[in-house]
RNA sequence: GGUCCGUUCGUCUAGAGGCUAGGACGCCGGGUUUUCAUCCCGGUAACAGGGGUUCAAUUCCCCUACGGACUGCCA
């Protein structure tokens, strides 16, 4: 087999949604299992669409998700430039095979034409309402125009485009790795556009062209480009390059959480979870769309799961890194109906990692956020408190909720809590417990001391566990629930433990 | 309208002629815990429908239904 060189080639209109990425990495991990090379190449003939900071954008989700790139417009390489806008020169020389062996030809009609000639056909209920050898007798092109007008045509500058000569009523079988055999008649394929009037290719020109030049191996890309496939196979065989045609592989799209439809861009903000790796600010509109880096997904968290959408190495587990992911992958085994993404598994996916993550390397993600609210804390301390804490984080984004008392002296007290768990004695009782826990000397002020200290003074006045440690909790927190009652009592300090129950037990009222 | 692709629990999926159709998320119940979370145990729930082929179909073939993509001088 000859070396697996692989291509992501993103369109720069906009930011990179999830469904992107998982092409990306799927290309990733199939060219990393095979010991290849992950391109990216920006496709940007359409220059009408082009969207400020998307090329950006890409490249720093790529990074954010841990796929490095072996050859792109960073990076370099040997089969530069990567970027379609800077290979103008390229696709033209090629055009030229083309327009010589008889497989494209002149076009010159107008937008406007072409919306009539649809219209016309549509109304009069053809089946066909495209561009084709037929239907192309009724319009202005090389096969209805002499030989002596096209070149004055062209000659006078006036605008015109290059159409692909489709065959006609030919039998095509063209292979996909995830689908099998695809059987196609060339007479329902149309004549399409191969370059257009502003001098750049379209898409179909410029991959054929780039994907050939550039060695790529194997074509991985969404399941929207199944119906053009048997073109750009034509397209190979034109060049007279089918002997090294690369192989193609559909993935199936991925569908909305719920209803109808793929994912589209839009159902993140509706739905409320992220659709793109990073949070995006549309330049024009100055609109911001949500991340999952800045909603609190951890980067393996979010590969995992993406990976598992639409492919399954076949066992009964889940949780697998990059690495393991490369080892693991196999272009054979990716599903071929649509994926229904699922943002509760999402979640499920983080939280497992955190839980997984070591508080010293969680701290190192968690500090920002507590810096962000002007706290300057020892980081051990952090450390401490994330170890309290990362149990009940499903996002990064859920520690200053789970933490926050570790900061800060709780203001309010939950009411609900309030309700259930202060009863007529507790005042009482507490100051007993502010008494004990006072003459705890400083240096014994540990979670084994204070927990004993309490248990034995509960023990001894034979109380109820819950009827002390609820509302201890309660003015220590705020709130009803949390890590190890004694952790956090000696965590926060004698000091400030017994500052918080004075503060409860004058504060709180039923 | 046409062409093509698809269809296993609500969702992600395992399965590749013979299984009590397995796992995970979610949901429900129970246990552990001073609380919440974690964790553990249990439960819920699927082969879209109809024809074939076969001793035997979730698995192979055909049809229907449904879903999706494409049908642009966009990718």
């Amino acid at each position: 087999m000859k070396k697996v060189r692989v291509r992501f080639a993103p369109s720069p209109t906009g930011p990179l949604h999830i469904g992107g990425v998982r092409t990306a990495l799927f290309n990733y991990l199939f060219a990393k299992k095979h010991k290849g090379d992950f391109l990216l190449r920006i496709e940007d003939t359409d220059q009408t669409r082009y969207v400020e900071g998307a090329e950006d954008y890409v490249m720093k989700s790529l990074e954010w998700i841990g796929i490095k790139v072996d050859e792109g417009i960073k990076e370099g390489g040997n089969f530069g430039p990567y970027k379609q806008s800077e290979r103008r020169e390229i696709y033209k020389e090629h055009i030229k095979i083309l327009l010589n062996n008889g497989s494209a030809y002149y076009a010159f009609d107008t937008p406007e034409e072409l919306d009539e000639m649809r219209k016309r056909l549509e109304e009069a209920g053809s089946s066909v309402r495209h561009y084709n050898a037929f239907t192309g007798k009724d319009m202005k092109n090389a096969f209805t125009m002499s030989e002596k007008e096209v070149e004055s045509w062209i000659n006078s500058g006036k605008p015109y485009v290059i159409r692909f000569k489709m065959p006609e009523k030919e039998e095509l079988v063209v292979k996909d790795i995830i689908r099998g055999e695809v059987k196609v008649n060339t007479s329902q394929l149309d004549d399409k556009v191969l370059f257009k009037s502003d001098g750049l290719p379209t898409y179909h020109m410029a991959n054929i062209v780039d994907d050939h030049l550039m060695q790529i191996s194997h074509v991985i890309r969404g399941e929207e480009w199944l119906p053009s496939l048997p073109l750009h196979v034509l397209l190979y065989k034109s060049f007279g390059w089918e002997n090294e045609m690369p192989l193609f592989a559909h993935l199936p799209l991925l569908l909305k959480p719920s209803g109808k439809g793929k994912l589209s861009k839009r159902d993140g903000d509706q739905l409320g979870f992220p659709v793109f790796p990073l949070e995006w600010k549309d330049p024009k509109t100055g609109d911001i769309s949500a991340g999952y880096r800045e909603d609190g997904y951890l980067p393996e968290a979010f590969i995992n799961m993406i990976a598992l959408l639409g492919w399954n190495p076949g066992e009964d587990r889940e949780i697998y890194n990059l690495e393991e992911l490369v080892k693991k992958f196999d272009l054979t085994k990716v599903q071929k109906g649509g994926a229904r993404f699922s943002p509760e598994k999402a979640k499920w996916f983080n939280q497992q990692y955190i839980k997984k993550t070591s508080a010293e390397d969680l701290t190192d993600i968690v500090v920002p956020l507590i810096k962000e609210r002007g706290i300057d804390i020892d980081s051990l301390y952090i450390e401490k408190v994330t170890g309290f804490v990362k149990e009940r984080m499903v996002l990064i984004t859920d520690f200053w909720n789970q933490a926050a008392f570790f900061f800060e002296t709780p203001t309010e007290y939950n009411q609900k809590i309030v309700k259930k768990r202060w009863k007529e004695d507790t005042p009482e009782v507490l100051i007993q417990v502010y008494d004990i826990l006072e003459s705890i000397r400083d240096d014994k002020f540990t979670t084994e001391h204070t927990e004993d200290a309490i248990k034995e003074y509960i023990d001894k006045r034979e109380l109820n566990f819950g009827n002390v440690l609820n509302p201890l909790r309660l003015v220590l927190t705020g709130t009803g629930g949390g890590p190890h009652l004694f952790d956090i009592i000696s965590a926060i300090g004698k000091e400030e433990t017994l500052k918080r129950i004075m503060n409860g037990v004058s504060k709180i009222r039923k």
